[in-house]
DNA sequence: ACAGATATATTCCGT
DNA sequence: ATATATCTGT
């Protein structure tokens, strides 16, 4: 059933535009989702428009999922039928059914970040080259930069020495991909356009299918995705994009904030149609916002308003050092806890890094919180381990996960070995895996051990017998049988350590994440769970709950909304960034980040910054961001450490004269904090303790002192804490508390 | 071959 | 401060 009557006009306009190039500028909370979901039920509903016609690409695969379900609620099951991904999972799917034609294996597998690095390193080996003239990472930029700039390696242009060189990394890295049987993210995209290149049979077949095709987040799409998109609408033009160019804030990885601003010049006849009323955000948040926006020069222009009430002034809060930041956030949201609930409240931070901190006091406040990105799930160790064992069952040829785990739980298959079985297998121009496979076979002469002999051929067997299970055992089933089998579950318990536990509840979790996706598919394979795995982001795991405070990086937030945000470490140098604060272009991309944090408050909004601030390991003196010097005074309130929630009394008060500038608020280095880490240390070393004393510890909890060695600095204790788990600690930094 | 110690790098964002 | 790479001794 339609609900179109609940538009307002210009969205209706959208939804009912019919043929020819759209751009729907869309602001920040003006309902955007609603537009595009409305706008496909209405092609099929009133237009007869099939579903499998339809492309929708979205950023992320919870978006997806989201409109997916949305436009079943509305169309029922036929609704599945439209071609509803992101960018990677859309061109997957088309390379599942073409690779061969690009001279791939269907059972590709895909590489991330970690694999990229992983192969740059042994072909700088290879090539002998240093990886400190060449770091993997600068490569593997120029790598990833051609490759969202649509180019293959031969249109690399190598205009120095240096890029000569990485031209022929380049080249060596795409042969060791192609030999893996694998691509990287970026060559799923640039490997389609190669395909359509190669096959225009297969181009012609998609672009007759999809009649329509619908594109979000339009600013943040990168080159090689803007040409994809236009060869797939080449044939029925109907082509609708929705984007902000205020919210572009993917520019390191590729997008061109050009690609939206241009798109009138790619399609002259292209309707605009500007979603300006926020349905978000009070009136105070947006005047600020669009305040802050304003000091950007590159944009389309638009104005956010709202019918929304002037709602509450914007609290800036000014403290001296980041603990007394953490410390007013959690005050502020005890206060609040009463008529919202914890679910309802974000914190968002410019760096992973800052999360520190606030955790520090959140845990001490015993607020409960859930914190987004940094080290992700699917990027442990435990996690990379089990995952690479079942990309070998499905694709032996990628070498980097049977090396990943020839010797994961230890076999006593060493670097030798594994160095002698790469050479021969260079040299003959086979797998890995073909290499291991002959071991032991009369031809093959590799001077290997015994030993190493009959190791590895167990490995082989092992393998081979963990197909033969997987081929007759469900996937959650199978997967414990892999944990027991391989001696992975055993390893970890023989190692009794805190860490190994929580690595044990990762690889549980694993098992639940499995049964999900059983639950939610019907003819679910190892191969198709694989390729939802190597697509999928931490925010993706992101739902809903009440009972949590959000923590998260501005950049993950985007698309999300809460009644309650703060915004921490609003402080130059950190945002924004230093690394963007001598490029005009850069700034003007953390001012829109600064703008999408901004916009996802719904009620109360936050911003605050300190003086004081640990940043590696050493204090910052920091001075407010130049984006709160662009806050209008009519929409905020300044709160000064006196209205401020009281922060435990240190040294004597300094008192910061509310005025601004924020920025002339400079605080010079001074002895205090000095004297503040001294302190702590002597109260530490000056603790009296012997064996038998009872401590406590931030992560692990209570414990008994079994065992110390060392003296002064490098005082280290035994310790023996709950469930067997014993640790050796460095006095200096475990930051121990004695227990009466 | 491997564990432990030490040196070194890396510290922004992530499909 | 932390993670990773390299070295060293058994």
């Amino acid at each position: 059933m339609s609900r179109r009557n609940e538009l307002n006009p210009r969205q209706l306009e959208a939804v009912e535009h019919y043929e020819g190039p759209l751009l729907i500028l869309a602001g920040a909370g003006s309902g955007k989702t609603r537009v595009l979901i409305e706008r496909i039920v209405y092609i099929m509903e009133e237009k007869r428009v099939r579903p499998w016609n339809i492309l929708a690409v979205t950023f992320t695969n919870k978006a997806a999922k989201e409109m997916k379900t949305r436009i079943e609620k509305q169309l029922g099951p036929e609704a599945q039928n439209v071609w509803m991904s992101t960018f990677h999972s859309f061109c997957l799917r088309v390379l599942r059914r073409h690779a061969e034609i690009l001279g791939y294996d269907k059972n590709f597998v895909v590489y991330d970040t970690q694999d990229q690095r992983t192969v740059i390193k042994r072909i700088l080996k290879a090539m002998g080259l240093s990886d400190k003239v060449y770091k993997p990472q600068s490569i593997l930029y120029h790598i990833d930069r051609a490759k969202n700039n649509g180019l293959t390696v031969e249109d690399f242009s190598a205009d120095d020495y240096f890029l000569q060189k990485v031209k022929e990394i380049f080249i060596a890295y795409q042969a060791e991909l192609k030999k893996n049987q694998a691509m990287d993210f970026g060559d799923l995209i640039v490997s389609v356009l190669r395909l359509f290149g190669k096959a225009p049979e297969v181009l012609s077949e998609y672009q007759n299918k999809f009649h329509y095709i619908l594109v979000d987040e339009y600013q943040d799409t990168n080159k090689s995705q803007y040409t994809l998109i236009k060869l797939l609408c080449d044939k029925w033009h109907n082509i609708c994009v929705v984007g902000d160019d205020d919210q572009s804030i993917y520019k390191f990885r590729g997008a061109e904030i050009q690609n939206i601003l241009d798109f009138q010049k790619d399609y002259p006849k292209a309707k605009v149609i500007r979603l300006e009323q926020n349905y978000r955000s009070t009136q105070n948040i947006l005047g600020a916002a669009n305040a802050v926006i304003r000091g950007n020069d590159k944009r389309m222009g638009k104005e956010l308003w709202t019918e929304n009430g002037t709602g509450d002034l914007i609290k800036v809060y000014t403290g001296h050092a980041d603990r007394d930041e953490a410390h007013y956030v959690c005050a502020m949201i005890k206060s609040y806890q009463e008529e919202y609930s914890l679910g309802e409240m974000a914190i968002f931070y410019r760096t992973n890094a800052q999360s520190r901190s606030l955790e520090d006091e959140l845990r001490k406040q015993k607020i409960a919180y859930r914190i987004f990105g940094g080290i992700k799930f699917y990027d442990r160790a435990e996690i990379k381990d089990i995952m690479a064992y079942l990309k070998a069952l499905v694709n032996p040829a990628d070498s980097i996960a049977v090396k990943r785990i020839l010797n994961v739980p230890l076999r006593g298959i060493g670097k030798t070995t594994v160095g002698k079985i790469d050479e021969v297998a260079s040299q003959q121009d086979k797998s890995f895996w073909d290499i291991l496979c002959a071991i032991g076979s009369p031809e093959l002469d590799l001077n290997i051990s015994a030993a190493a002999t009959s190791k590895i051929q167990e490995f082989v067997a092992l393998i081979k017998e963990l197909n033969q299970a997987r081929a007759e055992l469900a996937l959650d089933d199978f997967l414990p049988y892999l944990y027991d089998k391989t001696g992975y579950w055993q390893m970890l318990v023989n190692e009794k350590t805190i860490e190994a536990e929580s690595r044990k509840e990762n690889l549980t979790e694993l098992g639940n994440v499995i049964d999900d996706y059983l639950s939610d598919s019907e003819n679910a394979t190892l191969e198709v769970f694989l390729d939802q795995i190597s697509l999928a982001s931490d925010v993706d795991r992101l739902d809903e709950s009440p009972e949590f405070v959000n923590l998260m990086t501005v950049h993950l937030a985007k698309g999300l909304e809460f009644p309650i945000v703060f915004l921490v470490g609003m402080e130059e140098g950190l945002f924004p960034h230093s690394r963007s604060i001598d490029n005009p272009e850069d700034i003007e991309e953390e001012r829109r980040l600064c703008y999408v944090g901004m916009t996802r408050a719904k009620m109360k909004l936050h911003m605050s910054f300190v003086h004081e601030r640990r940043l590696f390991g050493s204090v910052q003196y920091q001075i407010a961001s130049r984006f709160m010097d662009e806050l209008p005074s009519e929409h905020t309130s300044l709160l000064g450490e006196l209205e401020a929630p009281k922060p435990k009394p240190r040294f004597p008060e300094k008192r910061y004269v509310s005025k601004k500038p924020f920025s002339s608020l400079r605080k010079e280095p001074q002895r205090s904090s000095e004297r503040q880490i001294d302190y702590d240390y002597a109260q530490t070393n000056d603790q009296p303790f012997k064996p038998g004393a009872r401590v406590a510890h931030a992560v692990f909890g209570a414990g008994k002192i079994t065992h110390i060695e060392g003296g002064g600095d490098k005082t280290k204790v035994t310790v023996q804490f709950a469930q067997g788990i014993s640790k050796k600690l460095l006095m200096k930094h475990a930051n121990l508390t004695f227990l009466h």
